[in-house]
DNA sequence: TCCTGTAATATGTCGGAGTAATTGATAGAG
DNA sequence: CTCTATCAATTACTCCGACATATTACAGGA
């Protein structure tokens, strides 16, 4: 473990004994003692298997009432990360039992560093998913699809990946071809990874200049799609999210 | 509005007229009222953009604290079911926010009479995830994944899918797979669609009887996993899914 | 030793009071 | 007449203190 990151334990310390919740403008209570919370579970702070001591002791070492706590552990336990039973307590669930593929949960396990072995996974649950959409979309799309993921494309290539436009561009040439697949499981499923995936493609941003013009891989794509050509639609994907791998794992130092 | 309070007693005892929501035992209230109206969500009975009268009616109208009442709002929050706002209070999200992957979702989904497209949806994206699954669980399964495979295989050919030891094996036997894909992601993923998916094989067990040897299909998946045949560990894996979506499909009338 | 009843404890449920925020209306300025 | 800024009402949000319920742990008896 290279550095702890600022603990509850810190806060605590630092503000004389109550560790108040930072709750931004417009973001609810609860919602941020969720947020805190799952960020810690999430990051291996507490471990399967830990109870998270009493509802009143935790409430008020947060300094808020226990109205909002409960209400962040509803949140918590509808997500799968923890259970709580009269006497015994609120314990955090095994791992298998996470809801791994919910969006919040996913923004919680990318809010600090990010598991390898879990960036991993994402990417292989990816390159399974993503080459299949293409495949559906290249078998279902019409015109209006075709316009949608034409008008990205060209918004792509005025703005490039190092503006935000061109960025947000990206993500409508994606979801353009989710939507054309008309599986809205699929459609859910792949938004939550991408975005998850996103987060640390800007990671990757920081790090160091984009090196390759990822256009011609797109218009790849986009020429399979609107050919009807599903073989190749899935198989122009693959290199797609194969090199997105690439470009992650080389910048992650892996 | 007196002091005297109605305890649990008074209120099942009058139980007059009010919707009051049913809740079994060792379930909680919040989790009653989710369940009730995360089915009525899910049943189209609330269409997106509906909203659900204040807390304070809603509340009263199911004869439940606020407390509760606002702890299932969390729930379905936190499930991307719903998004409440002071002054406009708690609106039902569009489709496409839905978290439809989650577990208790998708039960929801299924408790009444699942929408046949959502099903279709469901199986598609099963025949994209299972047989990528088997194809890893090819590559990476060791000596005890095998071991487990095996057993839950005789079991199976014991019990028949019939009976509940049955198909206590035949989970068994797909979790295994699942566990030698060394992905936590695609597992989460798989084993919610599967158990959803099996909400409706048990339809279908109803509907009728099992026309099918099913064990031959399972062997063939099998033996390929054990002899590390990425491919043809998928395209038996593919060759189980369709059946299943094939009989599926029958029994629904599709 | 094992079983049973009882007590302790933590979560679950309740209702009411007060706060904060968003929206819609209203009034004023251009 | 239109647009903007202010205000008020409505609604969810938060807090509180009390009581109910369920599960565990312990003590006592067979």
């Amino acid at each position: 473990m290279g550095q702890e990151r600022p603990s509850a334990d810190a806060q605590v310390a630092e503000n004389g004994g109550s560790a108040k919740v930072a709750r931004g403008p417009g973001r609810r209570l609860h919602g941020a003692i969720a947020h805190k919370l799952g960020t810690a579970i999430l990051s291996g702070q507490y471990a399967p298997g830990d109870v998270l001591s009493g509802e009143v002791a935790f409430a008020e070492e947060l300094d808020v009432s226990r109205s909002a706590y409960r209400e962040a552990i509803q949140v918590l336990t509808a997500k799968g990360l923890v259970e709580s039973r009269p006497k015994a307590g609120t314990r955090v669930l095994p791992r298998n039992r996470w809801n791994l593929l919910d969006p919040e949960v996913l923004a919680w396990a990318f809010a600090g560093e990010p598991d390898i072995q879990f960036v991993r996974d994402l990417f292989e649950l990816r390159a399974i998913v993503e080459p299949a959409a293409a495949r559906l979309a290249a078998q279902r799309r019409d015109r209006n699809d075709v316009r949608i993921m034409k008008d990205a494309l060209a918004a792509m290539r005025r703005h490039t990946l190092a503006t935000e436009l061109g960025r947000a561009a990206d993500r409508d040439f994606h979801n353009a071809i989710l939507d054309a697949t008309r599986n809205d499981a699929l459609q859910v499923l792949s938004a939550s990874i991408g975005a998850a995936v996103n987060w640390t493609t800007q990671y990757k941003q920081r790090a160091r200049a984009l090196p390759r013009n990822p256009i011609p891989d797109h218009v790849r794509v986009f020429d399979a799609i609107v050919a009807g050509d599903a073989a190749a639609a899935a198989e122009a994907m693959g290199v797609l999210v194969d090199l997105a791998l690439e470009d992650t794992a080389s910048a992650m130092g892996g």
